[in-house]
DNA sequence: TCAATTTAAGATAATTTTATCTTAAATTTT
DNA sequence: AAAATTTAAGATAAAATTATCTTAAATTGA
């Protein structure tokens, strides 16, 4: 469904969120904290920055921040800017060209399916973090 | 999503459900007719008469059919067959352990999702059928 | 029986995804 | 200025997925 490196930038992203004071937290913090293999996950960080989702800062007390105020980054464009949108825009037997006019067999049954995952992921940062810091999920695992 | 695998057995089933009358079909056919690459699909098409969907006969006037009535055989089948069912039973972040005590950050959001594509793949090849052979979908990809 | 056809099984190869490493560049602190 | 830290970029490698091929076994029909 997700791939390994938008499973990692999500809770990468989710722990930034949550520890927004500092100004910068580096990359390193990050894959020690959640366990994550710190190249990888450089990599992957790398693609968000160029995306305009993440700032970056070299150095020491350099790390990374977001750019846009976090009810403005959706999980949708973490998994847009790493995968691609494919999964939210194809058909799901992989026909080029599959419409309402020229469906393949489950298109009919698809496409709402594939609307409701759209909203699922249209869900930001900002209302991932109020679940947590209001209480409303607890034990919470990052 | 899917797994090419999965997409094209699907497609090939399909195709064989709308083509019952014959004996047996051979996977030759079908990868002409639905365009498939004949090794791979047939490598695959073996994983479902091992799973007791399909059964074989060899030589000439050979070919697959199904050993099970239309209506026992859901999509979810044929996905679980192929790919295995962690779509539908996994944690959409790839915790290991992540359940209603215990669950990542997107838990109480995801599961229902999970479980309404679950609903989704759960029809089978005799409602797909119906539902092209009643006309409500016209001009069908396969 | 023999040739043709078709699935069975597994080897091999190509491609994509995932993971790791190396070097460089920028920045801070000493 | 020098050392330490951290991201940037791209090379390399490992693993998984997808694709292709080869040989064998079974079956049919001439």
């Amino acid at each position: 469904m997700l791939s390994e490196s938008v499973k990692d930038c999500i809770r990468a992203l989710i722990y930034l969120a949550l520890n927004q004071d500092k100004e910068y937290i580096s990359v390193k913090e990050i894959a020690v904290k959640l366990n994550l293999p710190f190249f990888f996950l450089a990599k992957n960080i790398q693609k968000l920055v160029k995306e305009g989702i993440l700032d970056s800062y070299r150095g020491p007390k350099g790390g990374i921040t977001f750019k846009k105020p976090l009810n403005e980054i959706r999980i949708l464009d973490i998994i847009k800017s790493i995968d691609g949108d494919s999964l939210f825009r194809k058909c799901i037997l992989g026909f080029e060209e599959c419409s309402d006019d020229n469906p393949c067999a489950i298109h009919q049954r698809w496409v709402p399916e594939r609307e409701h995952l759209k909203e699922l992921f249209s869900q930001s940062l900002q209302d991932i973090v109020n679940d947590i810091k209001v209480g409303k999920v607890k034990n919470i695992k990052l």
